[in-house]
RNA sequence: GGACCCGUAGCCCAGCCUGGAUAGGGCGUCGGCCUUCUAAGCCGAAGGUCGGGGGUUCAAAUCCCCCCGGGUCCGCCA
């Protein structure tokens, strides 16, 4: 289309009975031409010619196109069923920042929205063809460390320490919190130890370490049961050195400068106030470093290590400021990489409100579990249960749940949305994807094309979108697209399913073409959001 | 004070980037469909001033400006 116009088309539904793909051609060109849109897409039409075009009828503005099933078909018949449908050679490399919890804290249902983002938007840009490598940028470095050391010393239960790790260390911390309103004392005390850790001192680096340990354990479990992995793992912690070389580099040349007066004096600061982003903090006056210059120092290495074209940020969007402060110091430094912060809107749980410090979260682990026993009552009450997949369809209706909505756009947590597996969930493409794959089960027959009847037609003209659904969303960094595919082409099935037997009719051949192309279809497109495909339900 | 995000049916959301034919889904409500490949499904009905007002355009949910509502950030925390 492109080629013959100089234009590139939206792709449009027409109206039923007027084509498969309408095109507002017309009315494109007559921007640039300043002719009558029907002149336009008239001369369009007669100058489209397209092997898998039957007609292209003209009609005001638009240019409705007729395709020729069989040519179609012929053109599409091995794709679909391969399993590189949707992929691609587009040979860039990205480096994506994604999970990124806080040690020593747990992971409560808004970790799992920048970690599913994150592990989606990566399966999404490797099946395209790029080289993609997955980075967790743990936050080993902090405050919390401080309360933390007392509150080992004070509190802990060694043996729980060992059994649950991450709600241990996370009871103890919320205890400090409720301890710190009655003796603020407690306060100073978590400053010295806070100190004494960064100075270096051989007992508290050691629980440090262990502290850091046990949460990564703990971290593996939920990703483990997620699918979710990485390709490297660091911590902030690893940047403090470079951070400060780099701040005092920023300094001689002229980036950042030393806070004279007022409450920021002796701090060195960064000078982005030529691009309105005021001057944030680089070094403490103390000498420390401060979250923006190991960031910085941090995304020096990773475009050194790396050598990537494009490197992603999964974070949350309250963080914008954040990450154009340090995409703009990046830029001053020379650094010529694409910098995406692929932001995110908050999660909130209905009926609570989420308090980390007072211990008010919704733990990860007892979401996926309740999740998972409430699949397989269901399933029991079918006759189809198993552990395995009730496991898949409970972690799959999460991932789903989290990846059906925009990032940017807020979303609360309600079991009840999470529990009615119907409508637009997880389940409901799963339960397509198992009524495909048992079709598939029973018979041993031949795949052979006839020419589509319409409602076969209907069908199969949505396969070619699962391509155009996997490079939209990558190009937004939003696997939202993919997942309105996947449910479109869900709904689609079922009714088709519903409507025509498959085994045993004279165009079995075809249409088991069809069923094998949408279990294809689901299954990549699964994988792709962080889904597993179970084997009943 | 400055900046960012969101506002589409009772509730949740897609469509907005890239303007085009009567604005699409899901939940919930009401009514139908299991002697044939799994009813976590299918079919139908009711339900909309696209937050408001200007502007640009042959054409605005979509682009621009102003306003209103909700959320967030602007810390020697991350």
């Amino acid at each position: 289309m492109e080629s013959i116009s100089g234009i590139r088309p939206p792709l449009k539904d027409p109206p039923p009975g007027k084509g498969d793909i309408a095109l507002p051609i017309g009315f494109l060109l007559s921007r640039k031409y300043k002719k009558p849109p029907e002149m336009l897409s008239e001369e369009f039409a007669h100058s489209l010619e397209l092997s898998f075009v039957e007609r292209a009828v003209p009609e005001g503005g638009y240019v409705n196109i007729f395709f020729d099933r069989d040519k179609f078909l012929h053109l599409i018949w091995k794709d679909t069923i391969s399993s590189f449908f949707g992929s691609d050679r587009e040979g860039r490399t990205y480096v994506i920042d994604y999970s990124s919890p806080n040690i020593a804290k747990p992971m409560h249902v808004g970790h799992l929205r920048s970690t599913v983002i994150g592990e989606s938007l990566k399966r999404i840009l490797s099946h395209l063809g790029n080289k993609v490598i997955g980075l967790n940028y743990l936050g080993d470095i902090g405050t919390q460390f401080g309360s933390l050391l007392v509150a080992y010393k004070r509190w802990v239960d060694k043996k729980r320490l060992e059994e649950e790790p991450i709600r241990e260390l996370f009871r103890i911390y919320v205890k400090f919190h409720e301890e710190v309103e009655k003796d603020p004392s407690l306060e100073e005390e978590a400053r010295k130890e806070l100190e004494l850790l960064e100075s270096g001192d051989k007992e508290r680096v050691e629980l440090w370490k262990r502290f850091k340990e046990l949460s990564i354990k703990g971290f593996e479990r939920i990703y483990n049961r997620l699918g979710v992995s990485f390709d490297v793992v660091v911590g902030e912690s690893d940047f403090v050195e470079r951070a400060k070389t780099l701040s005092r580099e920023l300094l001689e040349r002229g980036i950042a400068f030393i806070g004279e007066e007022g409450d920021k004096k002796g701090a060195i600061l960064a000078n982005l106030e030529d691009e309105g982003l005021d001057h944030p903090v680089l070094l403490k006056s103390d000498g420390t470093t401060i979250y923006l210059s190991r960031d910085l120092a941090s995304l020096l290495w990773r475009a050194e290590q790396f050598n990537p074209d494009v490197l992603l940020y999964v974070v949350a969007l309250e963080q914008n400021l954040h990450f154009k402060q340090l995409f703009s110091l990046a830029r001053k430094l020379g650094i010529e990489k694409e910098l995406v912060h692929v932001s995110f809107g908050m999660v909130h749980v209905e009926g609570m409100r989420l308090s980390t410090r007072k211990g008010q979260v919704l733990f990860l682990e007892d979401v996926l579990d309740k999740a998972v026993s409430m699949v397989g009552e269901e399933m029991k009450q079918r006759g189809t249960f198993s552990p395995n997949d009730a496991e898949k369809i409970g972690v799959s209706a999460l991932t789903f749940w989290m990846l059906k909505t925009e990032n940017n756009k807020d979303v609360t947590f309600r079991w009840k949305d999470l529990t009615s597996f119907g409508g637009e969930s997880g389940p409901y493409i799963q339960y397509s994807y198992v009524r495909a794959k048992n079709i598939l089960s029973k018979t041993e027959s031949s795949m052979n094309p006839f020419t589509p009847t319409d409602e076969e037609w209907n069908l199969i003209k949505l396969f070619p979108f699962f391509e155009i659904s996997i490079r939209e969303s990558a190009r937004r960094y939003s696997p939202h697209i993919l997942a309105r595919y996947l449910l479109q082409l869900s709904t689609q099935f079922h009714h088709f399913y519903d409507h025509n037997r498959v085994i045993g009719d004279r165009r079995e051949p075809l249409r088991l073409w069809m069923v094998k192309s949408v279990e294809n279809i689901l299954k990549i497109g699964q994988h792709l959001l962080v889904m597993k495909p179970p084997e009943r339900m």
